[in-house]
DNA sequence: CTGAAAGCGCTTACAG
DNA sequence: CTGAAAGCGCTTACAG
């Protein structure tokens, strides 16, 4: 005998008194409730989570899925730790648990997350990387599993989504490089087919236009996450016949790269080449001269997250305002030294 | 009525049968198990990981418990990735998930870890950020819950562990810098009772007692693991009577901080200063001069960590040999711009 | 306030 | 090769 029937016996009383006192139900005398709690810490008993499952019809975790994509995952660490910080803080005082699940490089996302749903390993699904079409939307949209996606897509309708404001980013930028007189920028775009380069780049377009500056195709750069990305497009961007004298940067740690060619070829970030990175990575941030970027919470973007995820759940209904949400973190603008006037 | 016993009735055989052609147990026709597989496939259907555990007595889920912490998360450090990836790519060969737990910075590693130990969340445990003592090996110990660590502990006796030489690290650093000159290394710590601080500290001081060089407790330096630590560790040096003339860094990010400060100071890397970081991150290796450091396959750790997982699994015993497995990861020394001769 | 019992959705000896 | 049935460890109406 184990389990709940054992601290049942040892008491001297029923599994279902048991069960009741440790879920803190009403109907309960005071004293078997403290008698119960007692022996359970004295005995680190802790109800087998499958049983529980199944019992409750509900697993009380829920997962996060993330890829590991090896280029693009090779330096969001930072970015998703935080992340995970701030859902836990919320998750945790409604007693969930967090499960990450980290989708293989070799594995496809979509059958990956669809093998947790279909076998409730989860009560709700936290979705990173977000495509512009994204089917896992649609496949949690109609098995009916609560769901969060950290950046939007046009799959699926209406569901909750937290994204940060890349529109923002790409206004505040671009309105700020133009003042300084620039007039060819260029911009960094997203490998593969995550949503927010999509937005990145429409944005982009209609801040041009706004400006009234030419869109010229030639001065958007596709890139991986990577150092090594931002070494590689100086010399893309200096052999164009009309070279760009700013660039906008999708991922910051391209500036790296940048800074460290244009050391090579004696030039100097920020007077002869513009450099806006999009968020303050501690990394970035501490390079000479410093990365004009931008600041956001991750940690309020992950308790935006979980909140988001706890007012689709039935048991927290009351807890959080039901229903959907979609909100857009602002990110604040850090002014560095890496851009500064148009040279011609 | 629904999973395990609507598809039998689909089909029109019993929920014992199902289970057994879903399971790949021999005793059932070819046709009927292929019957049963197709009609799964079309379905969708997935067996009810509750039922299945509870059922078995196994998940058939490893669980891997990282920690949070704000400062030492903070920096862009994709050392995790990487060995989840390889963990990954082993453990999924033998039918079983990876599930990430994340440690909020807010709850104490032990009382975490022990919650999903006694609900029984996961077959196994695989541990970070381990400590000098830890009592999470011993937990895991009595218990009897498979379990490996990455890096090691001197608590519990003859458990697995896979950890960075760090012995072979400081080793041939100090070599290095003796044989260009250095006289006065400095060294850098974590902070906290990681238990790679004192494998270091220790490898350290009988490397200097090997050359016949001083030690000086004031060439110490406890950082976090920050690109502001590396900062501010600059001007402690030099204000030291006897500044150090290089420097080894037992977190590699370390150096964009110190680069900085030296910029501004006026100094060069490499001749004014002598660093030599301890993994190649991209952050770093972008970093002009480039810093020397030492290279190491995360996702070789990865694996190696999953099949001392693996090796105590009674149902994966013959795929691994049984047993402890204890192994050190070698890093490759990667020559960089970052050190040179000692300037006296 | 408490106990007895059914049921959650699987797996697995045990018969046949 | 297949079915009927017990059992995994909980929770929860239902009586009392």
């Amino acid at each position: 005998m184990r389990g709940i029937a054992q601290l049942a016996k040892e008491l001297g009383i029923s599994t279902g008194t048991v069960s009741r006192a440790l879920n803190g139900k009403r109907d309960v005398s005071d004293e078997t409730k403290r008698k119960v709690m007692e022996a359970a810490a004295r005995l680190g008993y802790a109800p087998n989570q499958a049983a529980r499952a199944l019992a409750q019809g509900t697993t009380r975790s829920i997962g996060f899925m993330i890829e590991l994509d090896p280029e693009t995952a090779a330096s969001s660490d930072y970015f998703f730790m935080g992340v995970f910080d701030g859902v836990q803080s919320v998750l945790t005082r409604h007693g969930l648990d967090l499960l990450v699940l980290p989708c293989p490089t070799t594995q496809d996302r979509y059958h990956y997350l669809e093998r947790f749903v279909a076998r409730g390993v989860v009560d709700g699904i936290i979705l990173a990387s977000t495509q512009r079409v994204d089917q896992r939307v649609d496949l949690l949209q109609s098995v009916g599993v609560p769901f969060v996606t950290l950046g939007r897509s046009t799959s699926g309708q209406g569901y909750s989504w937290i994204d940060l404001d890349f529109e923002g980013v790409v206004n505040t930028s671009i309105d700020r490089l133009v003042a300084l007189g620039h007039r060819r920028i260029a911009l960094t775009l997203p490998f593969g087919e995550v949503n927010f380069g999509a937005v990145f780049e429409a944005a982009y377009r209609s801040a041009l236009l706004r400006h009234g500056l030419e869109f010229d195709p030639r001065l958007m750069f596709v890139t991986r996450r990577s150092e090594q990305a931002g070494y590689r497009i100086v010399d893309e961007m200096i052999a164009l016949e009309a070279a760009p004298t700013a660039v906008l940067l999708i991922y910051e740690v391209a500036a790296i790269g940048i800074y460290r060619r244009l050391a090579e070829l004696g030039l100097t970030p920020g007077r002869d080449l513009s450099i806006v990175g999009l968020r303050d990575e501690p990394t970035v941030r501490f390079l000479e001269p410093s990365v004009t970027c931008f600041s956001v919470s991750l940690r309020d973007i992950g308790v935006a997250i979980a909140e988001a995820m706890l007012a689709q759940l039935p048991a927290h209904a009351g807890a959080y305002p039901p229903g959907i949400v979609q909100k857009l973190a602002h990110l604040e603008l850090r002014a560095g030294e890496s851009d500064g006037p148009a040279r011609s």
